[in-house]
RNA sequence: GCUACUGUGGCUCAGUUGGUAGAGCAGCUGAUUCGUAAUCAGCAGGUCGCCGGUUCGAGUCCGGCCAGUAGCUCCA
């Protein structure tokens, strides 16, 4: 007998090499249902492990992330299982589980259909019913290969043996007459998927390489209860709602055009303003930390990208004018980042140790030639304008200028309210990829150590991204997701030691020896576009006061009280406060009605109740009638939200 | 760039087995002058994304482009 404590403290005994889902169904039958995954010693584990000593065993269920994720990778078992039956001659590739859900990519003849997704999912219905159980088998490596041989599966080979280097046996999943190769974990049973959905089909690369052959790809999500399907679909299409690419659009914030072209948005007045509010608070914040502001080119003659390695290294993504080719002629390029110009402001003259650190920013307009496909709304474009800077620094003030641009990142961020929706990644270099990065293997030890170290010191909770690095250096890249789920990096900030020295930016240290400075790349805000994006879906277009395109919006009830609207209006007006005035002839209700989905932060109603007290009825857009209040009142009330950046929404 | 889906007035959508375009909102005009989320009436607005094919006849069927959306790859 054994001694297991479980979750709870309590100890009880079983018999030595009972397995996880054994001791759950000796605990309880329902818990054996429910439970998905187990912890044994603190490992997340399958509900298969043997316990084989005293130990500790916290069974996890739906609920438990890992648990979840188990759940989630049994569903893909059996879509895959659900594609070989209607599919047969379709080759399996991985089917992982993913945050909200899992996929499957398969190497199909004919990529599947709206149609055959329907099909799909009602045979995967008939794999619950079946309820199969899941039985793990171990092979050796050669085995391992020769048995996906025999299945005809060649991805399943290509694993196989690339596992089979390790020299460990495989592991393999059977759930009636479907195997998978697969590390697991996996549920007992096919029963305990209840509802399925199957989201979409797309393509995807295997291994994720653009050069190998496009797979198509499965999503869906699994549940252990139909009715926490339909919240999760109803939830999915509440967040569309914020959608900035649409709600952008219907505020009249901004517009495309076919004629101008993809990537290259239209700001109507109301998102110009929201981008001006944000860079003036930018600049102005930049300006007290003392950075110093450039004002530097939009295009540069090839020469300039030469030097920084841009041109071997970003020529595709680049704006080219005239012929890369022709020698004889000179070829100029518009700018995809600020960096080689504002060092040409670092070579200005000689610098001295004592003019380090020397910060620059700029609110710098780029220019990327992105590919036709990854074009998004305002996230992805190929105009944009970023809170960009520089700063020259020397190795001792390496790590206090890093965490001034941290902090800085993150008063931007907190200010404007994005702070909790944000992550921390450490992009790091891949060393296999020889394509990409400049530099020796030292120097990016070196550079990453640095880094390493300053967000260790720091207590930044990143993650690491292998292959995520600039060729250049490495970067703290600051995430947000937007609506969709999909991860985009909002701010970067990034050590790089390789183009002082390229560009032959020095500094003239205490002891007269000349030295290469550091380079930190940063932006404070990211790019406004993208950050205006996120703001949209933020607030689902109801903007701070500080923010908001118009504040405030006067709703006279009859053409009777117009003169004093517009009184009023010019009285806010002079405060710097952004008023409109509806001077149509329309019901009280139906201005409330337009003003409240145009998102107005305040709506003045002005009857003739108010003309005779010298008043206005305010509401707000959140918390509805305030009440009748002076306008002076009201006036400072607005300037204080807008002084402090209130998050009032 | 690749895969899938989508493309009808400014917006949201109808449009039967191919028979020659329709509604609501927005806009304009008129009436109404109204107290916290839609007043009534009238008018105007469309080469059905573009090009070609099949057909007596195409918004509907076929092909090729273009654009949009999601995903992949790439990236702030």
């Amino acid at each position: 007998m054994i001694k297991v404590t479980l979750k709870n403290g309590e100890v009880r005994e079983f018999a030595k090499g009972i397995t996880a889902a054994e001791a759950a169904k000796e605990i309880s039958m329902g818990l054996y249902r429910n439970c998905c995954a187990a912890k044994v010693n603190g490992t997340d584990c399958d509900l298969r492990t043997v316990l084989d000593a005293d130990c500790t065993l916290e069974l996890l269920t739906f609920e438990d992330e890992f648990g979840k994720r188990v759940f989630q990778h049994t569903a893909a078992h059996m879509l895959s299982q659900a594609v070989k039956r209607l599919y047969p001659n379709t080759k399996l590739a991985i089917g992982p589980a993913i945050e909200d859900g899992f996929y499957y990519d398969f190497d199909v003849e004919k990529p599947f259909s709206p149609e055959d997704l329907t099909a799909l999912e009602a045979e995967i219905k008939k794999i619950c019913k079946e309820d199969l159980a899941l039985e793990r088998f171990l092979l050796s490596p050669a085995d391992a290969v020769k048995f996906a041989e025999d299945a005809g599966e060649p991805y399943k080979v290509e694993l196989a043996k690339e596992h089979a280097d390790k020299g460990e046996d495989i592991s393999f999943y059977r759930q009636g007459e479907f195997t998978d190769l697969c590390a697991g974990p996996h549920l007992m049973s096919t029963g305990a998927v209840k509802a399925v959905k199957l989201t979409q089909c797309t393509g995807a690369y295997w291994r994720g390489d653009a050069n190998n052959r496009q797979l198509c790809r499965v999503y869906g999500v699994a549940f252990p209860k139909a009715s926490m399907l339909e919240e999760h679909l109803t939830m999915l299409e509440e967040a569309k709602k914020r959608d900035h690419n649409k709600l952008g659009r219907e505020l009249e914030l901004f517009t495309t055009s076919d004629l101008i072209g993809q990537g290259l948005p239209v700001l109507l007045p109301k998102g110009a303003r929201i981008i001006q509010l944000l860079q003036r608070f930018v600049e102005d914040e930049e300006q007290k930390r003392g950075w110093l502001l450039t004002k530097t080119p939009l295009m540069a003659k090839s020469d300039l990208y030469k030097v920084s390695g841009h041109w071997d290294h970003y020529l595709d993504g680049m704006f080219v004018l005239g012929d890369p080719q022709d020698e004889s002629k000179e070829c100029f390029a518009l700018r995809p980042m600020t960096c080689p110009f504002q060092y040409q402001a670092y070579l200005n003259r000689a610098r001295s140790y004592r003019d380090l650190p020397l910060r620059y920013n700029e609110t710098s307009t780029l220019f990327r030639n992105e590919a036709s496909g990854e074009m998004h709304g305002l996230i992805r474009v190929r105009q944009f304008t970023i809170s960009e800077g520089h700063l020259m620094c020397t190795p001792d003030q390496l790590e206090a200028e890093f965490k001034g641009c941290l902090d800085l990142a993150i008063y931007m961020l907190k200010t404007l309210g994005l702070y909790e929706d944000v992550s921390f990644r450490f992009s790091q270099w891949d060393p296999a990829d020889t394509q990409k990065y400049i530099g020796t293997p030292e120097q990016w030890d070196e550079a990453q150590g640095i880094m390493e170290r300053i967000l260790n010191d720091l207590e930044v909770p990143y993650k690491i991204g292998i292959g995520e690095a600039a060729f250049y250096g490495p970067k703290l890249d600051i995430q947000i997701r937007n609506v969709y789920g999909k991860e985009d990096t909002l701010i970067t900030i990034q050590i790089d030691q390789m183009l002082a020295e390229k560009f032959g930016m020095e500094y003239v240290d205490t002891d007269g020896s000349k030295k290469n400075p550091y380079i930190i790349h940063r932006t404070s805000l990211g790019c406004y576009e993208r950050t205006l994006a996120l703001l949209i879906e933020k607030y689902a277009g109801a903007f701070p006061t500080w923010l908001a395109p118009t504040q405030v919006k006067i709703l006279p009830i009859s053409d009777r009280q117009m003169d004093y609207a517009k009184e009023v209006k010019a009285q806010l007006d002079a405060a710097g406060l952004r008023v409109e005035l509806d001077t149509r002839n329309e019901k009280i209700g139906y201005k409330i009605r337009e003003a409240q989905l145009q998102k107005v932060p305040y709506m003045l109603i002005v009857g003739d109740k108010e003309v005779e007290n010298n008043a206005v009825s305010v509401r707000a857009r959140k918390d509805g009638d305030l009440g009748s209040m002076s306008v002076e009142a009201l006036r400072d009330r607005l300037l204080d939200e807008v002084k402090n950046h209130t998050l009032n929404y």
